[in-house]
DNA sequence: TATATTAATCAAAAAAACTTGATTAATATT
DNA sequence: AATATTAATCAAGTTTTTTTGATTAATATA
């Protein structure tokens, strides 16, 4: 008899994508930082210009890795004339991370 | 008036390190399988060469991921004679991670 | 004791991630 | 309208991570 092997199941496989993508995107201080310096502002998001003073580090850098924050999910972008804010989607990463590591980290 | 920048609070970016390794550890297919295989075992805990049989990796490669996960304290080895079993640190992980993330991707 | 098995480690190559300065586009200000 | 500011994107260079095959050490088996 034939053994068939079953098909990777695409849910599983995707499942397995949103998580490394999801790890990956935390993985790195600049961006850990990042959050972190917009979790602690009064309005609960900054800019661009606002980080790169903060963390002392230059803007394309900094687009760098706020866009992988972006595409994870992680982030919001929000457009006001020439200024993106960027605020942090609270729900996403609580769908992975502990309250405990929420508050702690962000 | 002199300004006096405080210094970076060691505790601080020892947090940022841990989170960063934490993260960096689990932003990996290959290591997400692993510690999937492992949950999913009978006994909990897998040797190199059950795991090279399961996700068809050759041993060197296994042997870099499987360090990964033990550097960051995700899994614990134990030796049995020439075989080297690893189970996971439930501990470790929940510290980081939300109980439902834990289930599913482990 | 000689041989086989298990698995860590190494160095070199390949791949991926990150940094940098420049360019670009959009909006704001003069 | 001309100039300045904000920030995304690009391409090139740099660094880090991952893969690979070989070597090594330890233990098991004949």
């Amino acid at each position: 008899m034939e053994v068939i092997k079953s098909s990777p199941n695409r849910t599983e496989e995707e499942q397995l994508d949103f998580y490394e993508q999801m790890f990956n995107a935390l993985a790195d201080k600049i961006r850990l930082k990042i959050l972190h310096s917009i979790r602690q502002s009064n309005t609960k998001s900054l800019c661009v210009c606002d980080l790169e003073e903060l963390l002392e580090l230059k803007q394309s850098k900094l687009s760098y890795h706020l866009k992988k924050l972006v595409d994870a999910n992680i982030l919001i972008a929000e457009k006001h004339g020439t200024w993106n804010y960027y605020k942090i989607n609270e729900q996403q990463i609580q769908v992975v991370l502990n309250e405990d590591t929420c508050c702690k980290i962000l």
